[in-house]
DNA sequence: GCCAACGTTGGC
DNA sequence: GCCAACGTTGGC
C-alpha cells in the first residue's frame, strides 16, 4: 500500500466538503508528474492525506482513500471548465484523476509551520516541506505518514 | 534545442 | 498584495 498527499484549496474544496459529499473526484489536476503518480501509482486503498494551502492555516487537515484507479478527467474535455485542455480528447486522454473517499478528520489542522520544524528529521525529504514545491499530489512515506499521525494525538 | 516571457502556485 | 519558484509556451 502507498500514501499520498492531495492538496486543495479550501476555498475551492474542502475536507468538510468532502465529509458531506463522502466521495469525490479529483478532477482538475494538470501537471505532468502528478498525473503520471495518478495514472500509475496510486491503488485502491490507498490512504492520502488531504491538505488545505492558499489558506490562513496551511496544513494537513484528514485523510482519505483511493476508492477508484485512474480515470480520464472529462472536465479537461468540457470548453466550459475552469481546467478544459483542448490538447486532450476523449479519443486519447491527457488528464486522469481518482476518486477519493472521506476517511477522518483531524481534531485540529496540522500547520505547514509544524511539519517544518521536523524538516532535518523525521520528515526530511518530504516534498511538501521542499522549498519552492508546487506539486499539488505527491508520495508520502509510510515513516513520514506514521509520523505525521502521531502528531495530531 | 535554447531561452526569454509569461502564467500559476502558494507561503508569508 | 508581494514575490520566489517553477512549468509551459513559442520565437528563433
Amino acid at each position: 500500500m502507498n500514501y499520498w498527499l492531495f492538496k486543495s484549496e479550501p476555498d475551492e474544496f474542502s475536507i468538510d466538503d468532502l465529509r458531506a459529499n463522502k466521495t469525490t473526484h479529483w478532477d482538475g489536476v494538470r501537471n505532468y508528474q502528478a498525473r503520471n503518480m495518478m495514472r500509475d501509482d496510486m491503488k485502491n486503498g490507498d490512504l492520502a492525506f488531504f491538505y488545505h494551502s492558499n489558506t490562513d492555516i496551511p496544513g494537513i487537515v484528514g485523510v482519505m482513500k483511493i476508492v477508484k484507479e485512474a480515470y480520464p478527467d472529462h472536465t479537461a474535455f468540457d470548453p466550459r471548465d475552469k481546467h478544459h485542455d483542448p490538447k486532450s480528447d476523449p479519443e486519447s486522454p491527457r488528464w486522469f484523476m481518482v476518486d477519493l473517499r472521506y476517511v477522518r478528520k483531524f481534531r485540529r489542522v496540522i500547520p505547514l509551520a509544524l511539519l517544518r520544524e521536523f524538516t532535518d528529521g523525521d520528515l526530511a525529504d518530504m516534498p511538501l516541506l521542499r522549498r519552492g514545491n508546487r506539486l499539488s499530489v505527491m508520495p508520502v512515506t509510510q515513516k513520514q505518514w506514521s509520523f505525521i499521525q502521531a502528531l495530531c494525538d
